[in-house]
RNA sequence: GCUGAUGUGGCUCAGGGGUAGAGCAGCGCACUCGUAAUGCGCAGGUCGCCGGUUCAAAUCCGGCCAUCAGCUCCA
């Protein structure tokens, strides 16, 4: 009898009778292994937990403590929706029903839109077929025979799904009870597995993501193989609620937008002490880093946008206005200001690179179901720059503003991803140098050292960028930096600079931002924080809280102190009990409670209350001043 | 822009064909208080906007606007 050997994940090597079964050897190394398998990586490859082997090979069981494990799982899960749909709705059209990061969804076609009563009887129904424990069953079909099969079933979106893979594909189907779909898989043993599920929401999906398509309708859930799992993940969701910008912004009076302006935020005063704080600290770092600050106009004549490729790439999303019967645009983009300035003047080879700043207020029209609090509007605020240099200095420049953004990024404790778009099919220049531009941007990357993921594309219609990705608290991303290397700009507008040599040359162009757009990262401060801003960025850092009124003459003296010492201070005048005015200090997350009475007016002490720990006891004033400042110092 | 949901005092929300309700916040008064809500009182709303049905609309219907989730698109 033939033998194999499978090598588990740790290394382990062990012998097997051809043909043993995945299930089998997960019930090998333990019996929780064998219930909590839901499929089982072979040489790489994902396979169905009921697969046999047949030659030597590498074996990982996944469970659903692997993302892997976890997707497969999601995916069966929308199989078993699927069938509950077809139940209930025979006339109802199958599109796709990937899992996606947090659960899954499937895409249906049907005339009326689902109900949420009906949403709950597609609930019972998945419960039902989950207590019904079908095996998931693997059936292969050559192409024929699923086309011929998906139109005897009136399944066109299936169809068209087959008739776009290549020719030479393996076609599979799974069944689970009377439902069969077409599908690579692989997929969890049976549905009984699905202990818990909910349908989250339903929302409206264009088929195959395109807008010219039918618009489908997208039931999104999520499922686990433990009931409490759903609890937590539920609670979870909950929590990320709590951190969403949108409301902590009003909760702390940071910001606001009105239906008079949508997409156009409204800053309160306290939102604009963090937006001081960020610029004042962008603009002591690019000092730093050789950068000068200008300014240009909002609003500059058509003509300059129809020179630069706006008029021609990017009208969609400008706004235009007139001005004494001329045409004018109001900016999308900071660009051609800063080329106007470059060629008010001849710039030697000496000169270069020039890294010009701004934070440039640009408009764009959004399709108004896109906006979203400060994340997506239609004004904001980059924290622009341009660099002009030679194209011998493309990689240090490059590696310069990537070494500056993961700085920004570090000194707030963000995560980011990184991805590189390129060329999108509405853009202008050769392919040549769109090609010499993507590569610089690669290598800079590679040198660096740097992870990405190429993003098709996605690039601006000027060239391609490096993209920096931050997370929300309900962990959707959010471009913030870009590095954006550009040939086409120059060219247009004919830019030069002197050589060495004496002869003109063109420049090449670099734009770039680190924060993106000052209000998005603020929305993404917010969240990351949950309010509750490290004290160099907190708007308020300390409140003053009297025990009772006739304390209020100290308690003014101590605000003047740590007022005259650059502290953002406040002091709760109300006539309330204390524990009042800390309950009211601690819901808008301050640092610092400074609480006093007849003990800290007669020693000239105050109660420190920090935000995280409670109380931390008596403290001179001079001595909290000196604890800010060496929490502080290192930002200002 | 598309699909679905939502829109009631500053905030959170209840109500639902017969002249608007709570809690919190605000204001006033009393208490002068030691680490997460003192008590009493007062004031505050053309129920998103426009139109229709009706003796009567916040409530039913239609259109529009905004918000939320997602799609498409992008910092």
């Amino acid at each position: 009898m033939d033998q194999i050997k499978v090598t588990l994940k740790g290394g382990v090597e062990k012998t097997y009778t051809k043909g043993v079964t995945l299930i089998e050897i997960a019930g090998d190394i333990s019996r929780k292994l064998s219930k909590e398998a839901v499929a089982a990586k072979v040489d790489g490859v994902i396979k169905d937990i009921g697969s046999k082997l047949y030659d030597d090979c590498q074996v990982e069981i996944l469970t659903f403590d692997d993302e892997e494990g976890r997707k497969v799982f999601w995916h069966s899960t929308s199989h078993v929706m699927a069938q509950a749909v077809k139940r209930l709705f025979p006339e109802v059209k199958l599109a796709i029903g990937p899992a996606i990061d947090e659960g899954f969804y499937y895409d249906f076609d049907r005339e009326e839109s689902f109900s949420t009563s009906e949403l709950e009887k597609i609930e019972k129904e998945m419960a039902r077929i989950i207590a019904e424990d079908y095996a998931f069953c693997r059936e292969d079909v050559p192409r024929k025979e699923a086309l011929d099969d998906l139109q005897k079933h009136d399944e066109p979106y299936k169809v068209e799904l087959v008739q776009d893979l290549p020719e030479d594909a393996h076609i599979s189907f799974y069944r689970q009870g009377e439902f069969m779909d077409l599908c690579a898989g692989p997929h969890i043993p049976s549905t009984g597995r699905i202990k818990a599920f909910k349908l989250t929401s339903l929302a409206g999906a264009y088929w195959r993501g395109d807008e010219h398509n039918k618009m489908l309708q997208r039931i999104y859930g999520i499922s686990f193989p433990k009931k409490p799992m759903l609890d937590e993940y539920m609670t979870r969701m909950e929590e990320a609620k709590k951190r969403d910008h949108r409301k902590l912004g009003k909760e702390l009076d940071l910001f606001s937008i009105h239906e008079e302006g949508p997409g156009f935020p409204f800053f309160h005063p306290k939102g604009m002490v963090l937006w001081n704080l960020l610029t004042d600290f962008w603009r002591k770092e690019h000092q730093k880093r050789g950068y000068q600050e200008i300014k240009t106009p909002i609003i500059l004549n058509e003509e300059l946008w129809r020179r630069s490729g706006h008029w021609e790439h990017y009208k969609e999303n400008m706004y235009f206005t007139k001005i004494d019967e001329m045409d004018y645009a109001v900016k999308p983009m900071n660009c051609p200001g800063g080329i106007l300035m470059y060629k008010t003047d001849s710039h030697s080879y000496r000169d270069l690179p020039i890294r010009l700043g701004e934070l440039g207020i640009v408009h764009r029209h959004e399709l108004s179901g896109v906006l979203h609090g400060l994340m997506r509007v239609r004004c904001f605020t980059q924290d622009d720059a341009h660099i002009f240099m030679m194209p011998s200095q493309i990689e240090d420049e490059i590696i310069g503003v990537i070494d500056l953004v993961d700085y920004f990024y570090k000194i707030f404790g963000f995560e980011y991803n990184v991805e590189l778009s390129t060329r999108p099919e509405d853009s202008m220049g050769s392919d040549e140098l769109w090609e010499q531009a993507t590569s610089a941007l690669q290598k800079a990357l590679e040198k660096k050292g740097m992870p990405y993921k190429i993003n098709e594309g996605d690039g601006a219609f000027y060239g391609p960028k490096i993209d920096f990705h931050l997370k929300d608290s309900l962990g959707r991303t959010w471009q913030c930096g870009t590095i954006q290397l550009d040939f086409q700009m120059p060219e247009r507008f004919d830019l030069t600079y002197i050589g060495a040599d004496g002869e003109k040359h063109r420049p090449v162009m670099i734009h770039r931002v680190i924060f993106g757009s000052i209000e998005r990262f603020i929305g993404i401060l917010i969240e990351h924080f949950a309010g509750a801003f490290p004290v160099w960025l907190a708007p308020v850092q300390a409140r003053v809280l009297p025990i009772s009124e006739k304390h209020m003459d100290y308690a003014c003296k101590v605000k003047k102190r740590l007022e005259d010492a650059g502290i953002r201070v406040e002091l709760d005048e109300r006539n309330e009990k204390i524990g009042y005015k800390i309950r009211e200090a601690q819901m808008q997350k301050l640092p610092y409670m400074l609480i006093v009475g007849d003990k800290e007016a007669g020693d000239n002490t105050v109660s420190v209350r920090v935000r995280e720990k409670g109380d931390v006891g008596q403290k001179s004033i001079e001595e909290f001043i000196e604890d800010i400042k060496s929490l502080t110092s290192k930002f200002n």
